[in-house]
Order: C-alpha cells, then structure tokens, then sequence
DNA sequence: TGTGTTATTTTAACATTGTTAATTAAAGAT
DNA sequence: ATCTTTAATTAACAATGTTAAAATAACACA
C-alpha cells in the first residue's frame, strides 16, 4: 500500500494546504487531515516543510503574489490617478474574495515582522505601486505631496477599511450593506478626503 | 491541601488572563498555565468559564472597554476638531500600548462577527464618539458631510494605522522610525486628505 | 451538634494536535 | 544484485482543551 516516491507531492501538499486555509482559515489547518487529504502520512509533511508555521509561510507568500498579480494586471497605460483608483478596487476585491488569506497576510504574526528579513517586498508590493502612481502624478505637476507618504497613507485606508469590513465591524456600526460601504468608501479613497471637503455632502 | 470556597476566583482568573494575553498575545493562554497562576486546578475554571473561548470574550470586552475609558476621558470642553484629534492620539495610543489586547479586539473572530449580537455598542464607542464631534461641527457649520461618513472613514483610517503598525508594516516600508510615522499619519489624520492637498508638501 | 444538600474543587482520563524517533520501503548507482 | 540514499510509514510523546467521576467544603436546619 505504499506509494511511489513522488515529485510533486510538495506541491499537492502545498496546494491543499492551500485551500483549506482559503477556505476555512489558517486556525483550522491540521497535519492529519491535510495529510490525509494529500493521500499520504501525517509525518511525510515534515520530509518538505520543516514545520507547520513554514507552511503557512509558503501559503503566505503564494497568498502575496495572489494580490500583487492583479495589482500588476492593472492596465499601464492607465493614467495614475485612473491606477489608484484600480489599485483600491483591486486590493479591496482580494479582501473579499479570500478573506481568510488577507488575514493571514496582513493580521497574524506568522514568519516574522511581518515576514522574515528575507522577503519583505512581495507583501509591500500594493505601497510601491501606489508610490509609483503618485511619482508619476508628481512628475506631470498634477500632485505636489511626497508620493511615499500618499502611498502610505494610501495603504492604511485600504488595509483599514478591508479589515473593518470583513470583521463585519463596518455593517454593524453603519447598518448599510456591503456593496453601499465599499462605494461610499472607494469615493472616499479616490479623492483622498475625510472630513473637511465643504460642498461635497453625502 | 483543598482550599476555600472563593467568591473572588473569577475575577482572579480573569485577571491572571487578562495579564497573560496583554503581555503575551491570546494565543499563548492556555488553560493549564493560567490554572497555576490562579493557584487552582485547570478544570476549575470551568466552573466560573464555560470555555476558553468565553474567557477570551471576556478579556476581549474588557479590553474595549480600557479603550473606550480612554476615549471618555477625552475634555468635554474641547472643541470638536480637537477632540476628533485627541480621539486619534488615544485610540493609537491604546494600540501601541497594548498591541496584544488590540489584536485580540479587532482582528480576532473570537466572540462572533465581531463580537455576539448582545453587546456591538462597546466596540463602536470611537465610531460614536468621531460621529459626535462630528455633529457637533455640522451643527455649528464647520463641516458638512455626513457625520457617519466621516466617523467611518476615521475608524478605517485609525484602524489601518494602528494595525499595520503594529504589523511593523509601515516601518518596513518607509524605513522612518515609529514616532515619525505617528506624528507624519497624526497630520493626516487631522487634516483629513491622503492626496489632493496642492501646496501642503511633506 | 450532627446530617443531608448543594456548591466548589480535585484527580483521572480522553481526544486532538504538532512533532520526533525508529523502522520499512523504494529508487538509483555501480 | 547489492549498497546507499531518499521517501514514506508506524509508534510514540508532549501539550492542550475539555468531560466525568470523585472528593471536599460550606451551609441550612432539625
């Protein structure tokens, strides 16, 4: 009963573990069941991942390059304001389609501040396309801040409002439904205002 | 060896637990440490907690209710711009001292979504408090939007800051020190713009 | 004061889970 | 065909949340 010496075994490890976290969160993966749902033993696992937080590490970076890769397909010749605006669709369109992985990217301690000194970029990926965006409008005179404090701030408000909203913090406080928050939320973004915007009533 | 029926174990506990997940994160409570520390055997805490999860809610409303105690302080005689202002120093204030019991408060699903039907108002109290100021200023024309708008938006901008902060995030990405980043996010906060602001540069 | 009742706490025990050790099986080289 | 290395398995341990059964303390009241 025992199987062939596999190659991609990793990988269906991994791609498993993969969706049982997409799936139901990183605090219900377990060694047995993944293994078994990987066809093979529990301890196998360890011939290719050192431990359980190793793993999710690896889920947490496949879960990065998830984000940045629609972040990267957003059309070029956009114009940066138009990028900015996508930018904020796009993060915020991930938030809601895996919610489970926006947490383990963004709100749990595993592999490090947030990740181990090795790989930070790949989760910064959305603050230096915002950057990018803002140095382009710095050069066409039609923005005059520090772009990296407009990319920050930028990140914050998107990272701010997915987490509200998938705690389900926003709903309860506002009594509107998901789809009227994120509009009211994404004309907020765009235009980069919270309170003193006189004339613009809402 | 056995000792006295105590009406004060459950605060006790409670307590020992509180300390535990402030310093050390909800994750690393475990039932058999925090019996110890109580000088009680692990199954007696649930005679007082039905489980860990309902003791965890509790430290979780407790929590917010350290926040919320900080944000009453906040002078009544201020006017409402600065109170919004004082409002942000608090919650992030909260945040960076107790970063443990932050994380536990908004970015854990323990006690529902966030937190069970019974008891919302508690985690709103800043999203009242921004919406209050906030009336207070349509009232006396000093501003003109929708207070729940603005009140939205100020939670989603606080809690971005705070969390990805405390993530280390943001200093990760921009290379300035913690106290930098506060008084440079402060400024956008009470001024309320991320990137329309001609000839205000940073 | 003694005794039955209830509330409190303890000790045993179980199930689940992450992980290590020891062992077996398979693959590949010579 | 045998030796070596790689891959996988079974057994087992330790930690943890929790339940069940037993013991003990507090208390009411005859």
């Amino acid at each position: 009963m025992t199987r062939l010496a596999n190659p991609e075994l990793p990988q269906r490890i991994l791609r498993e573990a993969e969706r049982i976290v997409t799936d139901s969160g990183h605090e219900t993966l377990n060694m047995r069941d993944l293994a078994r749902r990987a066809g093979v033993s529990a301890t196998a696992i360890y011939h290719y991942f050192a431990s359980k937080e190793a793993l999710l590490l690896q889920i947490k970076l496949a879960a990065a390059e998830k984000l940045n890769l629609r972040i990267r397909a957003i059309d070029p010749q956009l114009d940066p304001h138009e990028s900015l605006h996508q930018l904020g669709v796009q993060y915020i369109e991930f938030a809601e389609e895996h919610p489970n992985l926006y947490r383990l990217l963004f709100e749990t301690p595993i592999g490090g501040t947030p990740l181990g000194e090795t790989d930070q970029p790949v989760l910064y990926y959305t603050y230096f396309a915002a950057r990018n965006a803002l140095e382009r409008m710095v050069a066409s005179k039609t923005h005059v801040l520090d772009p990296r404090y407009g990319a920050m701030m930028g990140w914050i408000v998107l990272h701010g409002f997915s987490s509200l909203l998938m705690s389900g913090a926003l709903q309860l406080a506002e009594g509107m439904d998901r789809e009227e928050l994120k509009a009211l939320f994404l004309r907020f973004y765009t235009r980069g205002g919270m309170m003193d915007h006189p004339g613009e009533g809402v």
